[in-house]
DNA sequence: GCCTGTGAAGCTATTCACAGCT
DNA sequence: AGCTGTGAATAGCTTCACAGGC
């Protein structure tokens, strides 16, 4: 497996997404082009993309949806799956589980983790709730190799701790205070109020030029 | 103004915050080693970022914690302050709703839009809920500059547009759908799944290397 | 003719390394 | 000695432009 950069990671995911819908309206062949215009990009910048995945075009006649689809599962998943866990069930954390429920199953939130214990032991949205006591057992037992960090700034450096020790090895982190982890776990940010802060500035001081 | 880089533009942010945090324990110089430490970030990134503020430091001592704060305050906020107004009031809207309550004066969600009626009308963390209808003459009765879509991917398309109408300048969008807007309107988009399918790729196929 | 795949160029962002100040 | 500010080097990402295929 060679090396795919970060960018191409995450835009490989929507073109997915967007192939899927495709599909569904009994497309058969796509190109570069019309990938691009659903995706906001390029044409150059998809075909870049995806020669990760070896030549899967013909030329004159695109790229052939169910193979291209099929080719990003390949990239994208694991065949065993990957489980994930939630930590913080407030309102952000609610918000995500009701994002997730029942979307891809190779890639579903199987354990949410509060210290509120009125919370625990409930099941919200098809996925059950623990103490965080619990939470290396629990990632242990069910193999979780990806958390969730949707907990308050203040505990959420002691969160990814917990949950680096627990051998999760991916991390999604929705506190706005950067996570410290060792080099082998892979952190994103979605810093909310930074993001924000980045809009309004742009908002402010745009004349021309734009997305992203 | 000379242009800044988007990135610093999210890291000043960031800074700001953590500055924050140190005036509040009382600190009164910081050194960009130290910066560096809490944003997670190397001395190097922090001084170039910096640059843009034009000289703020001084040889072996440090950053005024006061000064830089003071300094971002000049380059990120507008005077008059910016509004906000939110589309979608379900659970990710109420989340953020919640996220933002009372923080920068500067920068707050002054109105949210929801098509269910029996939301509209409520208030929810001190913002007041429309019906979407309204859209567009709130929007401009406010003097709304940023909007957020915390919408279904299907109407997120729709949603954008009516802003885009509206007058908005810049857009975070949560749907994970890209948005299509002029080039004077400024976009980001928070895609929470394309987000956790990165984390999950890195989380399977990290040996070394990591954050961002 | 119109498409894909891709070297090469162009741009943006990060890191290095060091001169100058205190 | 230890810091900032910054040219210069490097790395990473996007766009150009065109050879080759149907």
């Amino acid at each position: 497996m060679t090396r795919i950069p970060p960018k191409t990671v995450g835009r490989l995911s929507l073109y997915r997404r967007l192939l899927d819908l495709m599909r569904q309206d009994g497309l058969r062949f796509v190109y570069s082009h019309q990938l691009a215009h659903d995706a906001a990009a390029t044409p150059a910048q998809v075909r870049r993309d995806l020669m990760v995945l070896g030549p899967m075009g013909t030329s004159n006649k695109g790229y052939d949806v169910e193979e291209l689809i099929a080719a990003i599962d390949e990239v994208l998943d694991s065949p065993e799956g990957q489980r994930i866990a939630l930590v913080g069930v407030g309102n952000l954390g609610r918000a995500i589980l009701a994002f997730f429920a029942g979307r891809r199953p190779r890639l579903a939130i199987t354990a949410g983790f509060d210290n509120d214990p009125t919370k625990a032991a409930r099941v919200i949205m098809g996925c059950r709730i623990h103490n965080v006591a619990d939470l290396a057992a629990v990632i242990a037992q069910e193999g979780i190799t990806v958390g969730i960090v949707a907990v308050p700034a203040a505990s959420a450096q002691a969160v990814a701790d917990k949950l680096v020790a627990a051998g999760v090895r991916g991390i999604m982190n929705f506190a706005p205070s950067p996570l410290k982890v060792p080099p082998t776990v892979h952190v994103e940010d979605m810093d909310i109020t930074m993001t924000l802060e980045k809009v309004a500035y742009y908002a402010k001081h745009n004349k021309e030029k734009a997305v992203k």
